[in-house]
DNA sequence: AAACAGGTGCTAA
DNA sequence: TTAGCACCTGTT
């Protein structure tokens, strides 16, 4: 650690877990770290008093005002209602990125009142949403989620991490604590498809590339999806190769934070033929209007508290 | 070491 | 609409 470290608690206006939140496949920069290699400066909240070691922490980068930082996230238990952060004081200021924090976090969804509303509804909701209790949707930068999901297609999640990584070091603005950015859409766009595949993507190789040229051009104008009704949103994110369904609904709930959407992969589909459709076969466009129908502006949130079940219960 | 995991694009029905 | 196939990389 750097002297010109800071660190502050921050509030996130409900339950927080940590490990739920990072690791369910929804963002790709984070990594668990060893606890007891950070060493916690004095807290800007607390300025006197020494922290004591936070047990769970996890290292990944947030964009502050569109440039990235790097930051540790810490919690003294599994689930909390605030987290520690550290960071290069040299990066931003305190305030600044405390606000991305909480941002990023969605620390404006009710999420006690939104576990409470999905554990009424069903049985199924009542068993998965005490597994992950403090599972919060990440509000994360639009163009980073985009790409990141293009690179998904096909793809496991510790190979898409490894490619984002890779992309990030060799295109991507410093961050701070050794980290760099994602690479903005124009620096990607000027790559060719044979320096992009050394990522490791594969063939994804092309379909991030033209999102990158259709990002930087302007054909593809993340500022104004944000803007746009859902569906709207949806069918311009189409428009990208490698932007299906389930990709274009991923970056809806992830990167614009549109609850309302419910991301079908094979996971998903056979969860829901199995809990809610009497284990008939169904194909993921049924499967999406079956969450959608059930779990309404809430959605999004199902979906997370299905998949993580799912994917982590033992069999 | 052959089988498998994992969404989309494309062609054909 | 939908079925069937190809597409990279990595793991088992």
């Amino acid at each position: 650690m750097t002297s010109g470290a800071v660190s502050a608690t921050i509030d996130l206006d409900g339950p927080v877990n940590l490990r739920a939140s990072l690791e369910c496949g929804q963002a790709f920069r984070w990594r668990r770290v060893d606890a007891s290699t950070v060493r916690w400066p004095a807290d800007v909240d607390r300025p006197d008093k020494a922290l004591p070691g936070v047990p769970i922490v996890y290292k990944g980068v947030v964009q502050v005002k569109g440039l990235p930082v790097a930051l540790f996230a810490g919690q003294d238990a599994p689930v909390t209602s605030t987290i520690r952060a550290v960071w290069e004081s040299r990066m931003a200021s305190g305030s600044d990125i405390e606000a991305a924090v909480r941002r990023y976090f969605s620390s404006d969804d009710d999420v006690g009142a939104i576990e409470r509303s999905l554990r009424a509804t069903d049985p199924v909701m009542a068993d998965a949403v005490p597994f992950s209790s403090g599972l919060r949707l990440l509000n994360q930068d639009p163009w980073e989620c985009l790409a990141s999901y293009v690179l998904s297609i096909n793809n496991s999640i510790p190979n898409i991490a490894r490619s984002v990584e890779y992309l990030a070091r060799c295109f991507g603005a410093d961050a701070g604590l050794g980290e760099a950015g994602f690479p903005a859409p124009r620096d990607l766009a000027a790559q060719d498809c044979a320096t992009i595949r050394q990522s490791k993507c594969g063939f994804r190789d092309r379909n991030l590339k033209d999102a990158a040229e259709k990002v930087a051009g302007g054909e593809i104008d993340l500022a104004a999806i944000a803007q746009m009704p859902t569906g709207q949103a949806r069918e311009s994110l189409m428009t990208i190769r490698g932007v299906g369904p389930k990709v274009a609904d991923c970056v809806l709930l992830f990167g614009f934070h549109r609850l309302e959407v419910f991301p079908v992969d094979v996971w998903i589909a056979r969860a829901m033929s199995q809990l809610y459709l009497g284990g008939r076969p169904v194909t993921p466009r049924v499967a999406r209007e079956e969450g959608m129908r059930r779990f309404g502006a809430l959605a999004g949130y199902a979906q997370e508290y299905l998949f993580y079940k799912v994917r982590n219960a033992k069999p």
